[in-house]
DNA sequence: AGGCAAAGGCGTACGTCGTACACCTTGCCG
DNA sequence: CGGCAAGGTGTACGACGTACGCCTTTGCCT
């Protein structure tokens, strides 16, 4: 008898990585694990590692995959670095604001792939095509950080949204979290930050959190002027 | 019969705290499970969670001590702001970089203790206190970022030394390590970074990696310098 | 067409982790 | 001295990543 069909195509790096992006997508980072993911993809775990060299390899992929999206701005005439500094990053802001988790993952990504050196080498390049050092232009990557993903850090705010309490299980009811054992909190030691969350709040009705966007630009502008300044004046590090 | 003598003195938050640093700063911070810091504590496993909620718990706990060990720069005239950040700034630096673990830990953490607050705070204050909008303020502590712990994002390397491969036990001989299922780099394709890169190497003979404290004093006084021109200007987000 | 190596996929199993839960034990205070 | 809360124990469970050996399919080369 024969009981063939309905086979799965042959899997391959590609379509792991797609699928743990959706998976990613769809319930959070953590729900990433090569357990679920073998099981979505209707496939025993050990089957993922003929793709994927191991767990951290798995992630490198997922971001890889983010970075192979980001759009490819033009090459602008070499005067307008800045536009073209601001749409790489822009570009790369859209993309990562597409997937909630991609902020973490990305964060903690500790190997350069090609994909990553890729990107920094687009950036940098921009730099060095405006007529900047390889020494100023190497300062500059440093001083933008992890802003070449298009995000600030997180100041006053968890990640993928939410306090920790919330992203636990949900216990329909009762709800009950595990209480930090350290004292709770008096706002009256922190005057500054106070001021600074009910200025933020009065500019913001309504709104929870900061705006993120708005810290980016904001951050950006600054970065870009600071960083005209010392080409302008033919800063080196010597 | 009495067998009673050696008693260990009983735990305490602070104890338990004290015994993860130590232990973070000897073996690395993966090393820090609730089994083995158990064990150095002569205690079975369930007992640390008398002290502490959980693990998350446990590092917020950790990278608190570490805050309460940075120092406090004396007040200093408002209008020597700029002294004063870079003052606590590098104050947290220090700390920070007597231990190994402490970037990795801080990054992860998103849970807002009082400890990091007050950190905040103080770095708020400062600003505050020269004469800053709360408004203005605000969008600078988002502009200076994860750079109020005193480091820059690794940008080049990876993380708590050494690449990953090294990172696993040592397979003394043959050393294998997995091989990345993605292709191999190849140096050309990524010329700016290579021309960094080489830049790099021939300004600093001998060294390996980027001279973090350079990058953390070039990008602090660019910093400071783009947001005391934005407060002489009287910089508002309206 | 035949055969064969490589690539893909499977099953089982191990070791490690965080931690729930129910139970003792100690030390302190009235 | 009696009780109770805080500290400490023991056992156990359910993730998770992944090593290893084996089978199956595929594609290629004669």
């Amino acid at each position: 008898m024969s009981t063939d069909p309905p086979r799965r195509p042959r899997l391959n790096r590609k379509a792991v990585l797609r699928a743990a992006t959706a998976l990613a997508d769809a319930e959070g980072l953590d729900a990433v694990t090569m357990r679920t993911l073998a099981e979505r993809l209707g496939v025993v775990p050990m089957a993922l590692y003929k793709h994927v060299a191991d767990k951290e390899d798995l992630l490198d992929g997922m971001v890889d995959t983010l970075i192979d999206d980001m759009p490819r701005p033009p090459t602008l005439p070499a005067d307008q670095w800045r536009s073209a500094i601001r749409a790489t990053l822009t570009g790369a802001r859209e993309i990562i604001a597409e997937h909630t988790w991609a902020r973490r993952a990305v964060e903690s990504r500790t190997e350069r792939t090609g994909a990553v050196l890729g990107h920094m080498d687009r950036i940098s390049g921009i730099f060095i095509a405006a007529g900047f050092s390889t020494d100023l232009t190497h300062h500059v990557m440093h001083l933008i950080g992890n802003r070449i993903w298009g995000f600030s850090p997180e100041l006053f705010t968890g990640s993928e949204s939410a306090p920790r309490s919330a992203r636990r299980d949900p216990y329909v009811e009762g709800s009950r979290t595990r209480r930090r054992i350290a004292p709770d909190l008096n706002p009256t030691d922190y005057p500054a930050i106070v001021a600074i969350a009910a200025d933020a709040a009065a500019r913001r009705p309504g709104a929870t959190g900061c705006d993120e966007d708005f810290e980016f630009a904001f951050a950006l502008d600054v970065l870009l002027d600071g960083i005209g300044r010392l080409h302008d004046a033919g800063w080196s590090s010597a």
